[in-house]
RNA sequence: GGAUGGAUUCCCGAGUGGCCAAAGGGGACAGACUGUAAAUCUGCUGCAAAUUGCUUCGGUGGUUCGAAUCCACCUCCAUCCA
């Protein structure tokens, strides 16, 4: 199966300018492609994971990836696919998160002579020449023609500011750069890039007459078309430190039955024919494609170590077995002790199961904490330090929130 | 620059002097049922030393015994006119 079949198949393919040529040039590792990132944050999340999964396939496909970092478009803020206006961000964070990008991303990726290609655009954005660069590229865009576009469509009622007005001009200026310096001949990204990316295929044709190619990767939706890789607690990272390994596994062993295979298919480096296999359970026997779902997906991100410790302090829990020694783990201090004892209040919230003591209380009340399997029905409860000596005592409120207590 | 309308809790949105920690909906969380799914039903949803106290309705001052609500100024947003 050639990678083109193969990036259709698993439902990746969104829109494409040229499908005849596009196919072509990737079949035959004739693309140079890039794929820009916003450091809007410290860390990569799901959404960055797919593309980077896509730039790997084409590499191992021939095709040389470049890795476009926007330190200079996120002093814009991309308008499109929001509601709202960005918040603007200090030239400060966005190099502080052009760095975390730039560390994750070689986990992934292997760049280097020859291989794959990371650049920012910081490097020839920040410095422009307002004049001259309005002269230049800004003569060949129509307003007319951008306010059509659909990612500002959705701006005209909320309003919109000149200066995101100007990140589709700037994301295509992008791509004229890598054309010419490094003769990148394709542009990939989510769905809500189209847009952008056109401009940029465009902006090449009247700039210099020659042919660039744009295709967009499906957005990972649920079945109720809502983003994947979002809770309500933010996105799922890819940083360790801000999404444990553990929650990063439960965050994928919890999706709906109907998008466990979507999920496998467009994520997930297992074979075909193997998914198809899945696609055909029913019932409760999906749950086990869940499980090799958040597995593959750990195992990807984090490391087979990581993988298996995150399922077997799953089934551990869940399925009632043998106590995983991995369990995300809190420390007690002896300061957190008011005369030797401490409540079940106090647990909760020193554990981060709960955010303040009211909402501790309410999850007692209403029969949703657990201590080492025993429901806590007293708010009123209170511990001595020696109870979270050696092992420590399992913490759970509600059915999914565990975390063991110990002392030090 | 001018005119008008607006800013309320996680989100949408009601509230135009005390009965307001603030209706209703959504979401989230917890319980039941299940398969760590979905749907459904129930509860719950500012904080705390918890029959009470404290902080909150864009910001700052003011009027009043009492302000989300009235007044002044400011900030931001939308629409129309330039």
């Amino acid at each position: 199966m050639t990678v083109f079949d193969e990036l259709k198949a698993r439902g990746l393919l969104a829109q494409l300018t040229d499908e005849e040529e596009i196919k072509e040039l990737i079949n035959n590792g004739k693309a140079v492609f890039y794929i820009g990132f916003d450091p809007t944050a410290d860390s990569l999340h799901v959404g960055h994971f797919m593309a980077l999964c896509l730039m790997k396939r084409l590499q191992m496909a021939g095709n040389k990836p470049i890795a476009l970092i926007g330190g200079g478009t996120a002093m814009i803020g991309d308008p499109s696919g929001r509601t709202d206006m960005r918040s603007m961000m200090t030239k400060e964070t966005i190099d502080h998160n052009c760095e975390c990008f730039k560390k994750q991303m070689s986990r992934f990726i292997e760049f280097g002579e020859d291989k794959a290609m990371m650049v920012n655009n910081a490097d020839w954005l920040r410095d422009l020449n307002y004049i001259e660069f309005i002269r230049d590229i800004g003569a060949h865009f129509s307003v007319n023609r951008m306010l059509t576009a659909e990612c500002y469509k959705q701006r005209m009622e909320k309003g919109l500011s000149f200066l995101e007005f100007n990140y589709m001009i700037m994301q295509s200026y992008d791509f004229l750069c890598l054309y010419e310096k490094y003769g990148c001949n394709m542009q990939f990204g989510g769905d809500d890039q189209w847009s952008n990316m056109l401009g940029g295929t465009e902006l090449i044709r009247r700039k210099l007459g020659k042919d660039a190619y744009a295709m967009t990767i499906t957005l990972l939706l649920n079945s109720e078309g809502k983003k994947m890789g979002k809770t309500q607690k933010g996105a799922v990272w890819l940083d360790p430190e801000k999404t444990s390994p553990y929650e990063f596994f439960q965050y994928w062993r919890n999706v709906s039955d109907a998008d466990v295979i979507k999920c496998l298919r467009m994520l997930t480096f297992l074979p075909l024919e193997q998914i198809d296999e899945m696609a055909k359970w029913e019932g409760s026997q999906l749950n086990q494609a869940k499980e090799i779902l958040a597995f593959e997906l750990t195992q990807l991100v984090h490391g087979t170590e990581e993988a298996e410790k995150a399922r077997e302090s799953a089934r551990a829990l869940f399925a009632g077995g043998a106590q995983g020694a991995d369990m995300p783990t809190c420390a007690l201090e002896d300061s957190d002790f008011i005369n030797g004892t401490i409540d079940i209040l106090g647990v909760l919230v020193k554990a981060g199961l709960t955010a303040s003591r009211s909402e501790a209380r309410r999850a007692v009340e209403q029969g949703g904490v657990t201590v080492e399997n025993e429901k806590i029905t007293d708010i009123k409860t209170t511990y001595s330090p020696e109870v979270f000596a050696g092992e420590g005592i399992m913490v759970r409120r509600g059915k999914k929130n565990f975390k063991k207590v110990v002392k030090n």
